[in-house]
DNA sequence: TGTCTATATGCTCATATTTGCATATAATAT
DNA sequence: ATATTATATGCAAATATGAGCATATAGACA
């Protein structure tokens, strides 16, 4: 990562929506749908998909796309990532993070062998779905 | 510190000229008189002075006023704070915020008493007066 | 008193960013 | 094919931000 590039990064984090996202992914351990996500943070689907698209150009995440699904997870092979996203996991202490943690792990429950086969879930017909599959969390 | 401060705080310092500013305080680990920033620096005096503002006003630094000269130094009592300063600390690394703490190091050497004695002094003069003072870095 | 000097701040302009909506794209399912 | 779904993106309006310069403030000192 180069010279002012550091601050340029700050500067992507310093954004609810984005940092919410990071978050989610930081501390989740896991290659998250981008459905997954706009479920769990209750946010338009434009809005995560825009900051995700940001997350990207700053080499913060990476995606495998899985026909139209695309699974985001951190770029772990950079160093300096390392410590942001270690920085990331301690800082984000509190609400809403806390909150969308909880959302995603419900979220997650729905998954089938490990893979997001529901597209977007609104809150209320979450519970409705999790009990006809016989899922608690 | 509340929710989405936490955005707003990393926002404040996803700017070049704040983020150096705020690393030469939390690297030094010293209380900094505004014209050491400025001429380590070696950027005009409103801007780090602005910069200066919107860390304090993001509860990151506090200020010792000493007649009119003053004295900027991280906030350490808050346990958020700690997290955040120990990040800059490490993510700071190469350019230009290791010459920035070389060039405070020798500002730093015309100090009298551990006071700021001088105003502002242009890095060509830096030098004669270090040699006036007999000092070595 | 008046003059320096250290620091803060008001103002303007150019530029960047955010937000929301609509739509594009491309894969899948019927 | 057609419809549906997951995801991405183009655009416009509102708003925010950063750079630069001039100036204000207020303490020190002659």
């Amino acid at each position: 990562m180069e010279a002012n590039l550091k601050a340029e990064t700050l500067k992507i984090l310093g954004d609810q929506t984005r940092l919410r996202v990071a978050y989610l992914l930081v501390a989740s351990k896991r290659s998250l749908c981008v459905c997954e996500i706009v479920d769990a943070l209750n946010l338009p689907q434009y809005q995560v998909s825009k900051s995700l698209v940001m997350l990207r150009r700053a080499g913060l995440v990476e995606v495998d796309r899985n026909g139209t699904w695309g699974y985001y997870h951190p770029k772990v092979e950079d160093q300096v990532n390392e410590v942001l996203f270690g920085f990331v996991n301690d800082f984000c202490s509190g609400e809403p993070f806390g909150s969308d943690l909880d959302n995603l792990q419900k979220r997650l429950a729905l998954r089938e062998a490990g893979k997001c086969v529901v597209g977007f879930v609104p809150q209320k017909e979450l519970q409705k779905l999790m009990r006809k599959k016989g899922v608690t969390v």
